[in-house]
DNA sequence: TGCGTCCTGTTATAACGTAACAACATTGAT
DNA sequence: ATCAATGTTGTTACGTTATAACAGGACGCA
């Protein structure tokens, strides 16, 4: 069980390993990482932090690219059907991911405050979740689990 | 750990029982229970399914109310925050609360074909969730959980 | 009576999201 | 070499979801 994203790290290289994870995934799957995807997800990773799909499109007008809103919906959505950001469905907004490449379940720990998010892992097919869905039939195929609070360095502030 | 929602009931009793929930519980708090509100909850009630706003504000209006969207967004919004209604953000959609009354951290099992919806308790606090949280120092506020997938009625379609 | 509070009616607009089509590049088959 | 298939971007226009802001009515109460 690992958790990011509330903790210091070397932010840096935390977006280069991300960049440099996604493309050799690409690479290995035959998709193609395009300057619009790259950098949406290079935004993305600035920050640990639910974005709008709106502010993504702000940004990426910033940088010059011809950017109408169907653009940053297209790349958000090839990043996160790829498993590079996941949908904040509560802030209608995205992340990316903190661990791109590996299959997960994830479970999202959102500031109220500032907006960062942390990603942990779950099995929701175990424990009370699992036997409630079993025991009235009901075939879980994905799950969304989304908690509201405040981070460390909010609550460190208040 | 009770689930309603995808089993065969009384339905007629279930929306008298909920509404007759609804009316004490206000009755006891000092809140209005409206016209428009008080319909707003039956029309929920009536499916164990997810509805959205502006359906919800089609079928006031077929009942005669003059309804402007915030009209249905207002009474939606007094169901959620008294108990007796819940958001499925997922689906930016609203259900009737299945145990109005009883404080619950409620879980969903949304049907994809149908859009039913089973609510379960929870306790997000408890299990690998809370452990992950309390190891970053994130204070838990709320939770949101949804599940997706098959219901057993679906499920025995396909 | 006049004040405060809560609720509703209404207008207008903000925020979020997508359908549909045109243009272009890459690849692979013939 | 050329053609078709596929995938990506640019663009317009529109659909859906949600809220701000203000006016007016109903009710309780000093």
């Amino acid at each position: 069980m690992d958790t990011l994203g509330f903790t210091r790290h070397d932010h840096t290289s935390c977006i280069a390993d991300a960049v440099a994870t996604a493309e050799a995934q690409c690479q290995a799957q035959g998709l193609q990482l395009t300057p619009v995807r790259r950098r949406a997800l290079e935004i993305l990773l600035e920050g640990h932090r639910a974005m709008g799909a709106y502010d993504m499109l702000d940004r990426l007008r910033d940088d010059g690219f011809k950017a109408q809103p169907p653009v940053a919906y297209r790349a958000l959505d090839f990043l996160v059907s790829n498993g590079f950001a996941h949908r904040i469905e509560r802030l209608n907004a995205f992340v990316a991911c903190a661990s791109p490449g590996a299959a997960h379940d994830p479970a999202f720990l959102i500031c109220r405050s500032c907006d960062s998010v942390a990603e942990t892992e779950v099995r929701p097919t175990q424990g009370s979740l699992g036997r409630a869905a079993r025991d009235t039939g009901f075939a879980i195929e994905s799950a969304q689990i989304e908690l509201a609070g405040l981070c460390p360095n909010c609550r460190a502030d208040a």
